[in-house]
RNA sequence: GCUGGAGUCGUGUAGUGGCAAUCACAGGAGACUGUAAAUCUCCCGCCGUAAGGCUCCGUAGGUUCGAGUCCUACCUCCAGCA
């Protein structure tokens, strides 16, 4: 490859688009890319599950075919996958794209996947799953004292038991956490209104309905089980709710509402500390990466 | 109309003579580098940054040193009977 070749590919910028569950992510992004000529990669911890279409509201076929998409359907929804795993697996295919001459583009809510790519997190030790299941059924009170033992030092969510066997996990490594957002790299958030936000999140729900969330959830579980993390989310619960006659059609309809409005109030909570994200409307973001790109000199 | 039961935070509840507001949900703010659509923390009657202050158990009386709790009447709701 020749060096100007090179270096154009080196130059083209990874454009990130983030905002809550709703806000029309996927929709800004297909439109920049099939004009800019780029390849989106989800960052989206639950599309990266098979089967799971309806309920994680992946992408369609359709909007697949106008613009390649990555990060989908990568695990069967019983596999392990991590933060980590996702940093890797974004990380080849920016770098594949890119030796296409085409625009990588970094699009999805889950704000520990997009961190990890934006700010090159480098993770502590894998966990080990045999210790984690001996540390999970501990109580807090003893993982402290394993802590005290081991001289790990307790983590700000130290009421978070998670966290804590995280820390132990880890051997209670000092990560190094800065925020400086890897070089060219353009990141959006999309700003909408509560309001409006509230009222796609009900049309979005009504769509899962009408689209067979019911009849998925029943193969998932039949497939699966309902005792994985992965059905443990979204409305999958709600929905082993609804078939057990425990909540009404109306009721599962209203309560997967509700926690959809408390995931996107958490995701903007994370994205809200990351100074470097350009909060724009979906018009105003739509004009900006436009001008962006129209001015980076790639096309 | 009669008989019974019930009325406590935005909602559902706990409290059955001794500082009302327990628990849950909803709501708000936040944390979060290998589970993240996960998990966790704090606030949540009103005023106040806080210390603290003020209010408050359907309404009005009564009994009592003391009433959300007991009594009387009324109002509302729910059952049952007409």
């Amino acid at each position: 490859m020749p060096d100007n070749l090179k270096s154009i590919i080196h130059n083209l910028p990874l454009i990130v688009i983030v905002g809550p569950t709703s806000s029309g992510k996927t929709k800004l992004a297909i439109d920049i890319a099939k004009k800019f000529n780029g390849e989106i990669i989800c960052a989206d911890s639950r599309t990266i599950y098979r089967y799971m279409d309806i309920g994680t509201a992946k992408p369609s076929l359709a909007e697949r075919a106008a613009v390649p998409h990555w990060g989908l359907d990568i695990v069967d929804p019983v596999q392990k996958y991590s933060a980590s795993d996702f940093k890797n697996y974004a990380n080849i295919k920016i770098d594949e794209i890119r030796k296409r001459g085409k625009i990588p583009f970094l699009v999805g809510g889950s704000g520990l996947y997009v961190d990890s790519v934006v700010l090159d997190y480098q993770f502590g030790d894998e966990a080990d799953n045999e210790l984690r299941v001996e540390l999970e059924a501990l109580d807090i009170d003893e993982l402290y004292k394993i802590c005290a033992v081991k001289n790990i030092k307790l983590p700000e969510n130290y009421k978070n038991k998670r966290y804590v066997i995280r820390c132990i996990e880890n051997n209670g490594k000092v990560l190094n956490t800065n925020r400086i957002p890897i070089n060219n790299c353009i990141v959006v958030g999309i700003a909408t209104d509560k309001d409006i936000l509230i009222e796609r999140i009900a049309k979005r729900t009504d769509e899962l309905m009408s689209n067979g969330i019911i009849e998925e959830s029943e193969f998932l579980a039949i497939k699966f089980g309902w005792n994985n993390e992965s059905m443990k989310a979204n409305i999958y619960p709600l929905v082993k709710l609804y078939l057990e006659h425990n909540i009404t059609e109306k009721e599962l309809v209203n309560l997967n509402n509700i926690a959809d409005w408390q995931l996107a109030k958490r995701q903007i909570t994370w994205f809200k500390r990351d100074k470097f994200i350009k909060w724009l409307n979906r018009e105003d973001a739509y004009k900006y990466l436009c001008s962006e790109l129209a001015s980076s000199d790639i096309t």
